[in-house]
RNA sequence: GGCCUGUUGGUGAAGGGGUUUAACACACCGCCCUCUCAAGGCGGCAUUCACGGGUUCAAAUCCCGUACAGGCUACCA
């Protein structure tokens, strides 16, 4: 039996290898055009760092007029998920990245396909295949047990812990040993045959993390898994060639895993394509540094921030100020640009770990929903309520242009208010406007507590008061009446003699804006006033006991 | 245990031999403005870049060691 039919013998399949390196061509790139690709698992849920690591794919690439394409890998049958790969793509979709090729909720775009993984094992196990007839690869016997059982010696005697070199007792088998092995029905794996030395050193550059040395690879890792579906470093080496990937930019903690990637490629007789590991999200936990997990963190979950009303375009800024440091001082001297306007530079990436910064992003999202109108805060506050808040998506139906009129205040200008974090908190916000949960309240922190001096003060403005009054004029009653009863209606008279009057023109208008919104904190009191109108003013009046 | 990576203020971080009396942002604290708050303006907030040694006229920046942190060490990705 010759090696060919050996191979045919271990892994059968409907092409050889020589058959895809013809099916896929090389792809026509202008100048510095790079190709990324984003290759999650679709295991039913989208993690905070696959969102990082889809941004920069499709930064990278849009950049460079190259390509970003999305791959899905689910090799691991146990984790994947039904209709995984649709949450994928929809979530993704709503953070503005999307993908000029590979898997679209209709159907594959781009010649490079499938896609995805588990619908390419006839690729997988062609190439193996050539491994096996080179003699770069071999099937092994052993089972869980006799693994580890190697481990435990491995351990005690302090030696290198794996596959490798005399502990691989299935690399000694000879042809014969193994026909018999497969005749007795007998179940295996397909292993690389390395011929690494871990006494090499390779010198390798990251684009990200820069110059740095690995001892080369010597373990015997597995290819082809028992089920016939390739693992993790096999199907990146094979799928990455094939599509023509030039920048593979994934999670630091594969930086780990480079050596077997490079000894793979190297026996495929591929070419390396550029690697970026980006750093890993981690978060402060009671003062040590740990990965964000989706078991502890619940905004590992990109689904989070949509339940806490965090606009989308704000996770998108976030990702932006995080790949690279200087975005944050270009977008605050381009307020009117796009974050795709910014070049991003792998230079630039953070190395090491990234803290996840919620205040940040908090802020962010702070400023981005002051740029917004009144409508589309409305739209917004609106779409959330649908789906977290009943009681405040009725008040804005009910009370649709009173409730764009609300989100106006000091919003269409140039300094806007900033005083809605995220769409959680608008109820919070703006909830004393509308009659159904106005509540009176009076607190004791108020220079004037007594409640008839309060009824008295407002009763008394209020007769004072016009809807049509333009600001200044009402300023100018306000500051009268408060004259009038004994407070200051400048700031510095009272300030020079606070013992001679009741209160400051502050004073007493806070009393106005407490017995009207039973809040101390508000937007511009003028323009609440003109909302509630006077007739309703005058039973919030009434009703302060 | 082994291998890899990192360590700059309250926080995230910039800076990779002299232009750093260490950028910027967030947080915090003052003051100003002001009908309150928010916003805005102004100012404060690391005598110092984990520690020890070395190279150099010169080090946060280069080299070595130590400590600490994280990642990987699956027929998971």
């Amino acid at each position: 039996m010759d090696r060919k039919e050996y191979a045919d013998l271990l892994l059968k399949t409907e092409h050889d290898y020589e058959y895809y390196e013809k099916k896929y061509p090389k792809r026509n790139l202008k100048e510095g055009a790079i190709v990324t690709r984003l290759a999650p698992s679709p295991t039913g849920f989208v993690h905070l760092g696959s969102l990082d690591c889809g941004f920069i794919d499709r930064v990278m690439a849009s950049q460079s007029g190259g390509v970003c394409y999305l791959r899905i890998e689910d090799t691991d049958t146990k984790r994947t998920v039904d209709n995984g790969i649709n949450m994928i793509i929809d979530s993704l979709n709503k953070f503005d990245i999307t993908f000029d090729e590979g898997v679209t909720k209709d159907g594959e775009v781009g010649d490079y396909g499938p896609y995805i993984q588990s619908e390419r094992g006839d690729i997988y196990k062609a190439f193996a295949k050539k491994l096996i007839i080179e003699d770069k690869a071999y099937p092994c016997f052993c089972n869980k047990e006799d693994e580890e059982h190697i481990k435990e010696i491995q351990t005690k005697n302090k030696e290198q812990i794996g596959y490798y070199g005399r502990w691989a007792t299935c690399r000694k088998l000879n042809m014969e040993d193994v026909i018999e092995k497969i005749n007795n029905g007998e179940k295996y794996i397909i292993r690389l045959k390395s011929r690494g030395n871990p006494n090499h050193r390779i010198k390798f550059k990251d684009e990200i993390i820069g110059k740095m040395e690995i001892p080369e690879n010597n373990l015997d890792i597995p290819i082809i898994k028992s089920d016939g579906l390739p693992t993790y470093h096999f199907a990146h080496a094979v799928d990455d060639h094939l599509m023509g990937t030039t920048h593979v930019i994934r999670g630091e903690e594969w930086l780990a895993s480079l050596d077997k990637h490079i000894d793979l490629f190297n026996n495929l007789g591929f070419d390396l394509p550029k690697y970026a590991h980006i750093s890993t999200l981690m978060i402060d936990d009671n003062g040590t540094r740990r990965k964000i997990s989706k078991r502890k963190d619940p905004w590992a979950d990109i689904n989070y921030f949509h339940k806490e009303g965090i606009p989308n375009e704000a996770l998108v800024l976030y990702m932006a100020t995080i790949t690279n440091s200087n975005f944050e001082i270009w977008m605050n001297q381009n307020k009117d640009k796009s974050y795709k306007d910014f070049e991003f530079s792998f230079s630039k990436m953070p190395k090491g770990g990234t803290m996840y910064d919620h205040d940040k992003i908090i802020n962010i999202s702070k400023n981005f929903i002051s740029t917004l109108t009144a409508l589309e805060v409305y739209n917004r506050a609106f779409e959330y309520a649908k789906e977290y808040d009943s009681e405040l998506l009725e008040l804005l139906i009910r009370y649709k242009d009173y409730s764009v009129a609300i989100f106006n205040i000091e919003r269409e200008q140039k300094k806007p208010r900033k005083d809605i974090a995220a769409f959680n908190d608008v109820k919070n916000q703006i909830w004393y406007m509308y009659d159904e949960l106005y509540r009176p309240e009076i607190y004791d922190w108020q220079k004037i507590t007594d409640l008839d001096d309060i009824k008295n003060i407002v009763k008394t403005y209020l007769e004072k008061y016009d809807v049509n009054d333009d600001k200044e004029t009402w300023f100018n009653k306000m500051k009268e009446v408060a004259g009038d009863l004994g407070f200051a209606s400048e700031m510095k008279e009272y300030k020079e003699n606070p013992d001679k009057y009741k209160g400051s023109i502050a004073d007493f208008s806070t009393v106005i804006r407490v017995a009207m919104t039973s809040k101390s904190m508000t937007p511009d009191l003028y323009d609440i006033m003109r909302l509630l109108g006077k007739d309703r003013m005058l039973m919030r009046l009434e009703m302060i006991k």
